[in-house]
DNA sequence: GTCATCATGTAAGCCGTTACATGATTGC
DNA sequence: GCAATCATGTAACGGCTTACATGATGAC
């Protein structure tokens, strides 16, 4: 799970581990932030294994390439570069190797554990990086994983010997799963290219 | 988290641990299963601290009393002494002892881990257990921290650096959290007594 | 007599957490 | 010069999972 979003992340641009944190927070789903305990014993694992590389620093300066980013980059260069002596404890950036890149892939399209809701979105947050046919299954694996816990969850909420607390939470639960298919079933219309219907459009039009 | 729904199934009535692995599932929300290797380990240890004891067996057949409790205790060790010499591997039914009952009350009423909604879900479904004034609090404290989670949310789906599938996974995860934050109005308006509004009722009625 | 299901348990390990320790940079 | 924040890391531990091992019961 970490791994797959450190190597996402890594996968558009080259950073270093507090920034790969924060965008975990904020560009990914993953509601809450991770804590360091785990993500920099990942970095460092996905580094001994040849996933990443650490670059001293992002862009050595010297504008020679046409480097998007750079510019940024180049900055904090020159300001570490230039530090003081007592450097080295300074910002590691790390750059996805083709290794990494290779299992990224791997580790992208392999399937989502059942539970834990994240690794699935996860991966639908990733999504641009899957073939088409890859999208569609996962989308649709889910799917049908959703409708067999809702048959459960209103089984369930049939049930008599629940009170009213419990059965309140079973019926909300039941209520996120239907909404969960809902919104699947948009975003596979929107990867068929058929529009669910004209006028109530999907939430987010997905396509590039 | 275990050990307050293994508690809070136990208060009902004695059960073996088979059984409350059934009942985690479908009678409080927790959609998947509890695996055996973490409930037997939670069963033994709250034996050990006193919370439960193990009553040989309960009442199978020989409907000689009206027993709720000893009796049928009784009655269920003669199968379990009669059955076969090697016996002993039978089910193990256990009862909450006063110890127990305290430590349900304690566990009930501290605050919900942040992260894990089926903590909350979990304090919810057992919500009759807690007197009303615990009940408001739990669930405004919920609200508060889904209404700041929405906040984020909504924040990063401003924001320009998102492609499609990671805006749908963030705006779909909005709705959820607005779902969630109805659900409870809902159930703070049931627990004032005061009905939300006439024709559109909740999906539940909460109050007994 | 054998298969499915009910029932209890142990062992190894994963994946993450909190708490701690440290250093560098920036702003006042 | 000091505090806040950025930044990296380690140590200990927690809770849960999978895989394994075993036994009892009932149906056919």
């Amino acid at each position: 799970m970490l791994d797959l979003a450190i190597l996402g992340l890594l996968g558009e641009k080259d950073r270093h581990g507090y920034e790969i944190r924060r965008l975990l927070r904020d560009e990914l789903g993953l509601a809450t932030n991770v804590s360091f305990g785990s993500l920099y014993p990942a970095l460092a694992r996905l580094e001994r294994q040849g996933a990443l590389e650490a670059v001293a620093d992002p862009a050595p300066a010297v504008p020679t390439g046409p480097s998007t980013g750079s510019l940024s980059g180049e900055r904090a260069t020159s300001r570490v570069r230039r530090g003081r002596t007592r450097g080295l404890r300074s910002r590691k950036v790390y750059r996805l190797t083709e290794t990494g890149a290779a299992l990224f892939s791997r580790l992208l399209a392999e399937p989502p554990s059942q539970d834990d809701p994240r690794s699935f979105s996860l991966r639908v947050a990733l999504a641009r990086h899957l073939p088409p046919s890859a999208r569609v299954e996962l989308l649709e694996r889910r799917r049908a994983l959703l409708e067999g816990r809702l048959d459960e969850l209103e089984a369930t909420a049939a049930g008599t010997t629940l009170d009213g607390y419990a059965r309140s939470v079973v019926e909300h639960a039941a209520h996120g799963v239907r909404s969960d298919i809902d919104w699947l079933d948009g975003l596979l219309a929107a990867e068929r290219g058929t529009p669910p219907s004209r006028g109530a459009s999907v939430t987010t039009q997905v396509a590039p």
